[in-house]
RNA sequence: GCGCCCGUAGCUCAGCUGGAUAGAGCGCUUGCCUCCGGAGCAAGAGGUCACAGGUUCGAAUCCUGUCGGGCGUACCA
């Protein structure tokens, strides 16, 4: 068998059919679809095809759907075509193509599934870059979760994937943290200050000072301005970062400093070349950028009357530098406290003649942590936050990642930290890796009882309902993976995987695996194969463990 | 005030470019292990899809307005 990586046949066979019967018909071409049906009872795929033509040929739906479908010739893999009010057209698949999707799961393995439109392309996806002012906190997660997710959906399709962390060490926030550190430092030495409201909290603070006191004793007493406060705090916390990322599986690979832009000249360039793109102008001592030129309500500010840019420069910079890298796709991906400030960086571009056709921009709302019914608020500041390493220590890196990732970005993320911490059970996540330690077990029952595993056995025995069912769903997999590509959903993916587990779980109910019935038995081993395939396969894009046992 | 996002079962949320009887989990009621893992399966109760108009063969989905919540609207990032 010639092996596939778009899976989607039936689905475009069937629409090439209806354009042939369409033609056929003298019908106008128009856009309709080919959906997978809701219910069993409408067959596997449906169309509205007569439905959308209606309007058009002035004519009754179900005369324009008998029309076509006595159109249509021969489809291969399909067994039934029946016509439904109000006008849909119902196609039902033979078993047999059913069952030789499990062979196409079998040969492709964890290929399956996979696209080949990002072969030999690169990507590039900027995610987590909180300035390094203390450890990472729950709220950080969700951006965290969902920018190293959409880099293995992109990996997935073939995109060679590049993680950035993109950070600031010589802003105001950076030189408070040093200033933390020097208060806490002089209280370690033994100094009777008090410690400055506008400081941050944290005890990573005192650590960091006790750690400097402790190898230089009272000898930077009075030099508050002394760099060690805020180099030894920005390595110390990064560490902290990083290994609080390992620990949800993200590594990044390369951390970009702002910085670097004003080193290089790249703030000036950047400044420059929007200067003599004629969108600059100055007053009240600064200088502007016409983002209204571009549909924004107001102008910004992107060097303030001190002569410091405001962070939109570097923005406009920083996109400039990774344009310059020549990615084929760019995704940034913010929290929506950035909503309003990505189309003034794309804006800037724009004004310098750079497309931003390969950017997209991937927004996520914030997530609202309850406890016990009370919201609990987050301030590095105050120090009053649940870091993320606390969360990873109650719930585990599996159910932080999936409890991410199960919502839509769009939608306001409501996380109960007294849900998340009870009994793990009641967690969505080890129902997907219950029905992957099911198929596990199951096939140790298969040797224990000498039901030797045959790829090549006949499959025309799987005719039971749960059985074709769950067929039916592994095959919407490559669906599911091009949807993800292009709304950058991982969401979809993690709905998609809970419907599959329960087709699994219900199939189990329903037929016994291993049973006397050897070329039954064979089958049925095959199909859970193919179904822990998927699973696999869909938590690996999740990043989220494929237990054996639980 | 203005812009973006959201409002669907008691709670947390799905519902793909408008389509067939609006779904799932948790919680509640009740069944199912002499049999591959009961972290499972099945059944039941629970809805004016915030509200009011509009568009059309057809609206949870699109448009307008109102109400409610989140985030922006800084010469903070």
């Amino acid at each position: 068998m010639q092996k596939r990586k778009q899976s989607l046949p039936m689905k475009d066979s069937i629409f090439r059919a209806v354009k042939v019967a369409l033609s056929k018909c003298g019908f106008p071409s128009i856009d309709f679809f080919i959906e997978r049906s809701q219910q069993g009872k409408h067959g596997h795929f449906a169309t509205n095809v007569a439905l959308v033509l209606t309007k058009q040929l002035k004519r009754n739906p179900l005369e324009i759907a008998r029309e076509i479908t006595k159109n249509f010739g021969k489809i291969e893999g399909i067994e039934k075509i029946e016509i439904a009010p109000p006008g849909f057209i119902n196609f039902t698949l033979s078993e047999t193509i059913l069952q030789n999707e499990i062979h196409v799961i079998q040969q492709l393995g964890n290929e399956y599934g996979k696209l080949s439109t990002g072969d030999g392309k690169t990507c590039q996806v900027e995610f987590v870059s909180a300035n390094p002012t203390g450890p990472l906190t729950v709220g950080h997660g969700r951006g965290a979760a969902l920018g190293d997710t959409i880099a293995r959906i992109m990996e997935w399709n073939g995109y060679s994937v590049e993680r950035e962390y993109y950070f600031n060490n010589a802003g105001k926030q950076m030189r408070i943290l040093g200033t933390s550190v020097y208060y806490r430092y002089l209280q370690q030495i033994g100094k009777d200050v008090e410690f400055p409201d506008e400081c941050y909290q944290g005890d990573y603070i005192r650590e960091i000072a006790s750690k400097i006191a402790d190898q230089n004793g009272r000898k930077f007493e009075d030099q508050p301005e002394n760099k060690i406060f805020q180099d030894t705090a920005e390595n110390k916390v990064f560490e902290t970062i990083k290994i609080s990322l390992r620990r949800i599986g993200i590594f990044h690979d390369s951390f970009f400093n702002e910085n670097e832009l004003y080193e290089k000249g790249k703030i000036d360039d950047a400044l420059y070349g929007l200067k003599k793109s004629g969108y600059l102008y100055e007053k009240d001592g600064a200088i502007w950028f016409k983002a209204t030129e571009f549909g924004a309500e107001k102008d910004r500010v992107i060097v303030r009357s001190n002569g410091e840019p405001t962070y939109r420069l570097p923005d406009i910079a920083y996109h400039i530098e990774k344009i310059n890298r020549n990615y084929d796709v760019i995704i940034d991906v913010f929290g929506a406290d950035h909503s309003a400030t990505y189309p003034d960086v794309l804006a800037g571009l724009q004004s310098l003649n750079l497309s931003t056709e390969h950017i997209r921009v991937a927004i996520h709302q914030f997530v609202t942590f309850t406890r016990d019914g009370q919201k609990v608020k987050m301030s590095t500041r105050k120090a009053q936050f649940v870091t993320l390493d606390d969360l990873v220590d109650l719930v585990g890196s599996d159910a932080v990642r999936y409890f991410f990732l199960m919502r839509a970005m769009n939608s306001h993320l409501n996380f109960d930290l007294a849900l998340a911490t009870k009994q793990s059970d009641e967690n969505p996540v080890f129902y997907l890796q219950y029905a992957h330690a099911r198929i596990s077990n199951i096939f140790l029952h298969a040797e224990a009882k000498n039901v030797p595993f045959n790829p090549e056995c006949n499959l025309s025995h799987l005719t039971h309902a749960e059985e074709l069912d769950l067929i039916f769903i592994l095959s919407e997999f490559p669906e599911i993976i091009a949807l993800c590509k292009r709304t950058l959903e991982p969401q979809s993916l993690c709905n998609y995987l809970n419907k599959l587990a329960a087709a699994f779980h219900k199939f189990y109910t329903e037929c016994k695996v291993i049973t006397d019935n050897i070329p039954l038995s064979q089958a049925r081993l095959l199909l859970c194969a193919a179904t822990k395939q998927v699973l696999s396969n869909g938590l690996t894009i999740l990043g989220i463990s494929k237990p054996e046992r639980m």
